[in-house]
DNA sequence: ACCCGATAAGTGGTTACCTCA
DNA sequence: TCTGAGGTAACCACTTATCGG
């Protein structure tokens, strides 16, 4: 993105990454066949993809909808990461058999590489918004600027017109400039 | 020990499609 | 054949919970 406050023209480029949704959205009217139980629960924690860190959680006991276990936060090894990011940048949104073939390479649940599509999706608007907000501030701080600079000018002409009144023939109405010879 | 940012996961709402009476 | 209701799957926005620095 550059700015260029000081030229009289506005020079405004933004180069943001576009968020658009695949063509294979839902919403964009191409569904998709739904043969797979996405949202199926992994019976075990290994299905679910879930690596400890840290000590083993206490049990509590009111937490009666997970089991009576504490919810777990996955963290991603770096090359689940670096894999998930790649194709990220291919595709932001992923077909089922993407999703399934991306879940076995990386020996995750389809949920969790859907989830960490989803949040991946988010975190892309998110910055696209706050390059957005920026562009707009700066654009807003180079228009001020501008109209700082046009009323000093206007001021300028302002304390002109006298001096040009009484050099040039303006008509007291239209304020033009009028020939002299046409007075006559 | 506490705070905070990053992020995985949960929740609720919406939309589109499918099936069936 | 058309149609409305119900179910399902996928998405998004927002929120919560966890963990590491």
């Amino acid at each position: 993105m550059a700015v260029s406050p000081n030229s009289s023209s506005l020079e405004l480029t933004i180069s943001i990454q576009s968020f658009s949704p695949s063509p294979s959205h839902p919403l964009s009217g191409d569904h998709m066949v739904r043969d797979l139980d996405i949202n199926q629960t992994p019976k075990t924690e290994e299905d679910r993809g879930w690596i400890m860190i840290g000590t083993t959680p206490h049990i509590n006991e009111e937490d009666e909808n997970l089991g009576g276990r504490p919810r777990k936060k996955l963290r991603l090894t770096k090359e689940q990461s670096h894999l998930l990011e790649e194709s990220f940048i291919q595709n932001h949104t992923l077909t089922p058999k993407q999703k399934q073939e991306l879940a076995i390479l990386l020996k995750l649940s389809q949920r969790q590489v859907e989830v960490w599509f989803q949040n991946r999706r988010a975190r892309s608007k998110l910055k696209h918004r706050e390059m957005e907000c920026e562009y707009l501030k700066r654009w807003f701080e180079s228009l001020k600027e501008q109209n700082r600079r046009l009323q000093i000018e206007a001021e300028e002409l302002r304390a002109l017109k006298p001096v040009l009144a009484s050099v040039l023939s303006i008509c007291p109405l239209c304020e033009r400039v009028t020939n002299a010879a046409d007075n006559d």
